[in-house]
DNA sequence: ATTATCTATAGATCTATAGATAATGC
DNA sequence: ATTATCTATAGATCTATAGATAATGC
């Protein structure tokens, strides 16, 4: 890696850490951009250099988590149960979220407008991808009954997990963990009760 | 009702609708005050007077169709069955949004921040209330198998119509009512194949 | 010499608020 | 006379960009 560019990364990080930092303690409506050059000591130009708007820093925390959890998921071999792999998953956001609950939910709203308004058919993040590909396997293996394409299945209960999430910081009964995983049982087993 | 206030409420609703038509034609990022102002023949201030931000012109336009749909859910009596209370639900949705989808993205992301930070845990939009109601009803009539508390599965029920929106938004392969109808079942029948 | 990274800054836009105007209450 | 609604505008903040500097490629 050469100078300039090793310099590049450590400011952007710089420019990142701080401004998530000020996000968490101000809120990021009235966080200005001066505030994160300042404790980045940067020039405002400099943020803009790295990032074209505030939300494009949470656009990135979005990113970093996607990796965290498609590298959890990557631990799996490709014929775990559908099941096993969700609660990986529930575990993994929950180990991610927990903790640092504050920018929930601008990070979510943020990703949801943009995955909606910028993101085409084709194309998808890491995480919908790697998501994706594991219904499709549980699809033809039967472990799934399908009255959706399995891609829209595997979006839908990403959507799910979003609303889980906003829904428990709204309130915190329960630990995120465990919201997580009631909500993965009712997309398994429904709402309706069984005949018994 | 007075002159004043009827003056008000007249130039509120011309600035609202005029902000809608704008953020439609330019998208809400591109839209400034001043186009709003210019367009509905006020001043800039006037559109602070009414409005803190563009995002409460957002919040508003979800307000709105909140109060459509509570009214459609109004008319059912109370015994429903809560399935039929879901089918008018998505009816009413997809009514809404299907013929006017440009600002769904930016409605409901902004409707949901504004629901996770601002809303404490008592209170409600009106539309939240009357579904936890009917959610509350359908528990005691035994029509629902409940592994969470009967509020928090109706606000689920409401995130994971917003999931599937957006999830519609992006592909529209389907009817919205046809997407919204599939995410109801599986919500009520699960993802898990019944043994037959 | 060229280019990537960053600074400095001009102009655009937002936000807060002092003041004008017309409706209201007494 | 008081107050609600709106205008005008000062000051704050953002955004776009010209220019400085230091690393890179030749």
């Amino acid at each position: 890696m050469s100078t300039r560019e090793a310099q590049r990364l450590e400011t952007h990080q710089r420019i990142y850490s701080e401004a998530l930092a000020i996000f968490r303690r101000d809120g990021v409506a009235a966080c200005r951009i001066e505030d994160i050059a300042a404790a980045a000591g940067v020039s405002r130009g400099a943020f803009y250099f790295h990032f074209p708007t505030k939300e494009h820093v949470l656009l990135e925390r979005m990113r970093e988590t996607e990796e965290l959890l498609c590298a959890v998921l990557d631990v799996l071999p490709p014929e775990t149960p559908l099941a096993q792999t969700l609660s990986t998953l529930t575990a993994g956001l929950a180990a991610i979220w927990e903790p640092d609950p504050e920018l929930m939910p601008d990070v979510t709203s943020a990703a949801l407008r943009y995955t909606a308004t910028t993101m085409h058919d084709q194309e998808a993040t890491p995480l919908r991808a790697a998501l994706s590909a594991r219904f499709k396997g549980a699809v033809a293996r039967g472990e799934v009954e399908a009255h959706l394409a399995p891609e829209v299945l595997s979006d839908l209960f990403l959507g799910h997990m979003l609303a889980a999430m906003l829904a428990w910081y709204g309130s915190r009964q329960l630990p995120l963990r465990t919201m997580l995983d009631a909500v993965t049982i009712l997309f398994w087993k429904g709402a309706e009760p069984r005949a018994r």
